[in-house]
DNA sequence: TTTACTTATGCGCGCGTCGCATCTATGTCA
DNA sequence: TGACATAGATGCGACGCGCGCATAAGTAAA
């Protein structure tokens, strides 16, 4: 094994000659039910902690892409073919995982709420609601879950990601079906950005934008008067 | 060694038994200087892309936060003890290094002229402008400079992050001095941005946000009216 | 069939922001 | 002292956006 420091250049530097850390890809799987947001966690039933919540992640193969790696991840351990994936940010402080030394790179997958139940119903995720300022993940009956490592950092990195995002990229799309109203729009807008909004102002906002194309399709199960429904221009998502 | 899927769950997994991508961290050194953003570029002199021009980078040690690599290279490679350092985006190309698996995690640093011709007295870095869209990496006499691996690609979003981030945060005023005047504020904004900006506007929007605080005092070299010297309120940077 | 209720959709007002043009102030230099 | 360059202030107009209100279009109950 050579001595050559850890500062030095890349050129020349033997990869087996040091420990490195490992890395892995984290999913934050999140979509907006009932102007809320959701996410997909994995309840832990090893030590260490044993019974918190955490992300969906694995291992970077060594002949693998990070995206390639969250595509799998997503795949395997989720039981979903397609999604909105996007990088989120990197995690690598040293006591992250208290196994070894682990840098995550975390992905942000955007999904629609039928993909989510599905995902549910498969059984090996379970929907958490994000709520509060901090961050906090609570079941159905209100009661919070505690979340394993740093994973309570990276949903709230993930949620600020959304919320500087939404109203100047198209992401929002990516938790609708391919046709809908601009209340279920508005709706997911409120469950990102924790707020109300004002209903002519985003419609008209929304409309100016030249994004959204009317179908002349109504909602069909509304017990009032049904809206209408869009679609994106583009094939955006 | 076992044989455990490398998409297996973390726990019970044996790091030796796979191999795993090195990491690494690489240093998008920025300053504004006469209305255009530079960056500092190492010379490769070895085999592969001899030659060409690099991002500082270096490996991160198993003991070492990712924030603490950076910090260090920008310590060991640069010669540089602080600047406002901020996560960029990591890249993981599979063949994004020929010589082996690298992912690696691009840093944004910030900074002051003076910091940058500083670095390049020292003789180890070079400032390179960036201009035009695509971006292109030109040296003193305008002609192009190739990058290496996929650098290019990291510098363009590190303009394209600066871009996106510049009018709703305070990181203009990490290009510049402890006391500046409007004009170079509105320098930098035009550097990143790499357009020209409305004067008064610019100044009212500036002023408005109360952010800034008046010295009183008035630069001092030039040769017609001079301007007031403003400083950013908190201890921002 | 009528009536009450809910939601969608459209219209108009007012405020704040921003771009633009213009004017004034204050320094240097010939 | 006057030309010149830039700083800094001000006023006008367009536009985006919040907000309230009127109207349309459905359902469900009487």
């Amino acid at each position: 094994m050579e001595h050559i420091s850890i500062g030095d250049d890349i050129d020349g530097y033997d990869p087996a000659a040091y420990d490195r850390p490992s890395v892995t890809v984290d999913l934050v799987l999140l979509a907006s039910i009932e102007r809320q947001l959701h996410a997909l966690l994995l309840r832990r039933d090893q030590s260490p902690q044993a019974g918190c919540w955490a992300l969906p992640g694995g291992f970077v193969a060594i002949d693998e892409s990070l995206d390639a790696a969250a595509a799998r991840v997503l795949r395997d351990k989720v039981g979903m073919e397609r999604a909105h994936l996007e990088q989120l940010y990197t995690f690598g402080a040293i006591d992250r995982d208290p196994r070894m030394r682990i840098v995550t790179v975390a992905y942000l997958a955007l999904l629609r709420p039928e993909q989510m139940a599905r995902a549910e119903r498969a059984g090996r995720v379970t929907a958490a609601t994000l709520v509060g300022d901090p961050l906090r993940a609570c079941n159905g009956e209100g009661t919070d879950l505690s979340l394993a490592f740093d994973h309570r950092a990276i949903l709230s990195v993930a949620r600020e990601r959304l919320r500087g995002k939404i109203d100047y990229s198209d992401l929002a799309f990516a938790f609708l079906p391919e046709r809908f109203t601009l209340r279920a729009l508005q709706d997911v807008h409120e469950a990102v950005l924790g707020t109300t909004l004002n209903k002519p102002a985003f419609r008209r906002k929304m409309l100016d934008r030249g994004q959204l194309v009317a179908t002349g399709d109504r909602e069909a199960d509304a017990s009032h008067r049904p809206a209408e429904l869009f679609r994106v221009r583009d094939a955006a998502v």
